[in-house]
RNA sequence: GCCGAUGUAGCUCAGGGGUAGAGCAAUACUUUCGUAAAGUAGAGGUCGUGGGUUCAAUUCCCACCAUCGGCUCCA
């Protein structure tokens, strides 16, 4: 099958889900049935509720009626006589009404004993398919016509691919991805916390995740030092004044955290990005373009009020750490700041072997309500972009409507280890904020110019980041990266001193080392330290006291690595970042 | 935010209108041991929070908090 049948086979299941539904259930209201990602879903209004144990029951009356869809016949009727077709539905009245409003031709398509209003779209006869590469997984509500204020539906959702095969695999997938689930991981290795009494959204870190994360921002931060960034620092609220200049006020309203001050009337918020502020800071002095570019960078929080019904463990969450950064230039240095750091997102990327895709995320011409500025602005903007990618030579894809909404932007989608992809890095250019804040330099000619603004993020964010990498490496995080790098596990008392006196030596450059001081068995405390998922687990015994070379247990691997003294401890020291 | 499900010890989970249960972890003692779980003991709980019904609520009802799934894919 190509992707075209593929898409037919799963529209035509949805259609024998739907056929299933109503043998079992008669007087349930169907409504619309598409073919999606990974498979289909079809949505129900039941008379009563069923749940997830129905699902087998459902299942097994597509297998029994698969066999006598042989195919797909296509007939017209009119307005009246297909609202006959469906006594009582009004979600179906509805779109009869609007699609013949709308001038289209009524088609129903009919397989087996059963027919449904379709604009079509069919495989020609689905009783051939291999019964086991569908699967019903999953019951969820959902509005009609994706709109809160509409009834509720029932949403039935089914895997499907060509094959058995296929299908395992996808479900081996979704399996490991749920093995890999940060929040639980999270948990496990005591990386990070959540607490009702701070709040949904808001995680906190322990040492170990601080550790992580510090490690990401000193690797970015190394990556950034060369191409002439320098380190600023804001507060973490402002006067709405701020917000309402750059424009952010009103395009993010129901997202924002307002403070409230008993001391003066000035309204204050959290801030939701730090670009405005940054702006500031470079507004505090007149500037010649002999300071340009001017690149202000930061490792900061933002705070924005999601929907508490779409937070999710780090992916989601009400305070943000943004590894953010904006670049004040002219028109020419745009390319080569632009090229900085797509250097700095390649080689960011590559150190945690995650393929990159990068998408031009443009505006969308025909809706430019959404957007600040002009359309020849724009135009502009996305030329000097595009100008940038061919120059690259490097393969892209362009999004319509997906730029945000000052300016247009290069997205770099990420790839993890079990082939989920992620919109991470981006590089956005802004013309929008230096006017509306009035920012200026003086050319050389005297003149005052504006200068163009860049924003960039590297890692996006950090706490998304991070669920990302615990799930990319399930929590056993590289040696570099790791907050544990290597434990000591001494086999008796004796054996202690050495181990502390070793372990010191290591914690001299730089390397992070535990000494695992139970009375625990050896056995045990490898079995701890795998279920920490150490990088490296080190026996101490007489051997090792005695000057003979460590045997390195290596977190995932069969055979030990085998290094002496000086070996180990250079060989920590280079993992420093 | 909306819909649904869930919330019992640090973790995984059992139970149920009448004084709360297990395993693992943690603690103490014994053991100091060579490559994936040593032994014993005691302890650990406002059964998410608040209110209601009841002689009696962890159990039933309501509200709130939190977690999980979904709310973009369009006959």
């Amino acid at each position: 099958m190509d992707k075209e049948q593929l898409e037919h086979y799963r529209h035509s299941l949805a259609h024998l889900l739907a056929a299933a539904v109503m043998e079992l259930w008669p007087d349930t209201k169907r409504t619309i049935g598409p073919a999606i990602d990974d498979g289909f879903y079809f949505d129900f209004a039941f008379s009563k509720p069923i749940s997830e144990e129905d699902l087998p029951k459902i299942e097994a009356k597509m297998r029994e009626i698969l066999p006598s869809w042989t195919s797909f016949e296509r007939s017209e009727l009119s307005a009246d006589d297909a609202k006959k077709e469906y006594p009582g539905n009004e979600f179906k009245h509805e779109l009869i009404d609007q699609f013949s409003s709308e001038g289209q031709t009524l088609t129903f398509y009919k397989s087996g004993d059963y027919w449904d209003l379709c604009r079509g779209g069919h495989a020609e006869g689905i009783s051939g398919a291999d019964p086991g590469s569908f699967k019903l997984h999953k019951l969820a509500g959902a509005y009609w016509r994706g709109d809160e204020k509409n009834p509720q539906l029932t949403r039935i959702y089914g895997l499907a691919f060509e094959t058995k095969a296929e299908l395992d695999a996808h479900l081996t997938m979704l399996e490991e991805a749920h093995k890999r689930d940060h929040r639980k991981l999270g948990a496990e290795l005591d990386l990070f916390a959540f607490s009702p009494l701070v709040g949904s959204g808001l995680p906190m870190f322990t040492p170990k995740g601080t550790i992580v994360r510090k490690l990401l921002e000193e690797f970015v931060w190394k990556l950034m030092k060369p191409h002439g960034y320098m380190r600023v620092d804001i507060p973490h609220m402002a006067k709405a004044e701020l917000y309402k200049t750059s424009g952010h006020y009103d395009k993010f309203a129901d997202d924002i955290f307002h403070v409230h001050s008993k001391k003066s009337e000035d309204e204050f918020i959290m801030k939701p990005m730090n670009c405005p502020h940054h702006t500031q800071i470079f507004a505090s002095k007149p500037r010649s373009y002999r300071d340009l570019p001017i690149r202000y960078s930061e490792v900061t929080k933002v705070y924005r009020d999601e929907n508490t019904g779409q937070l999710a463990g780090l992916s989601r969450v009400r305070s943000i750490t943004q590894d953010d950064a904006h670049i004040f230039c002219t028109a020419d240095q745009v390319k080569q700041e632009a090229l900085n750091i797509y250097d700095i997102i390649t080689k960011f990327y590559a150190a945690f072997d995650m393929p990159l895709r990068i998408r031009l995320s443009v505006h969308d011409p025909k809706n430019m309500d959404k957007y600040l500025g002009a359309p020849e602005t724009w135009d502009n903007a996305v030329a000097t972009l595009e100008g940038l990618l061919k120059e690259l030579g490097k393969e892209y894809e362009v999004g319509v409507g997906e730029a945000a909404f000052y300016g247009p932007k290069i997205d770099f989608i990420a790839k993890d280890a079990i082939g989920r992809e992620w919109q991470l890095a981006t590089i956005q250019l802004d013309f929008n904020q230096p006017e509306r804040f009035e920012l200026e330099y003086t050319d050389s000619d005297g003149a005052k110019k504006r200068p163009i603004m860049i924003h960039r993020a590297i890692s996006g964010s950090i706490e998304r980041f991070m669920s990302v990498i615990i799930e990319h490496y399930a929590g056993a995080f590289p040696l570099w990266l790791a907050p544990v790098q290597a434990i000591l596990c001494p086999v008796g008392e004796s054996h202690v001193e050495f181990s502390r006196a070793l372990a010191a030596e290591l914690d001299a450059v730089g390397a992070r080392v535990e000494i695992d001081e139970s009375g625990d068995k050896v056995g045990a405390k490898i079995r701890n330290a795998a279920g920490a998922k150490i990088p490296w687990t080190l026996v101490i015994g007489d051997k090792e006291a005695g000057g003979e070379a460590f045997q390195i247990r290596v977190f995932g691997q069969e055979a030990p690595l085998v290094l002496d003294r000086a070996g180990l401890i250079a060989e920590l020291k280079k993992q420093v970042v």
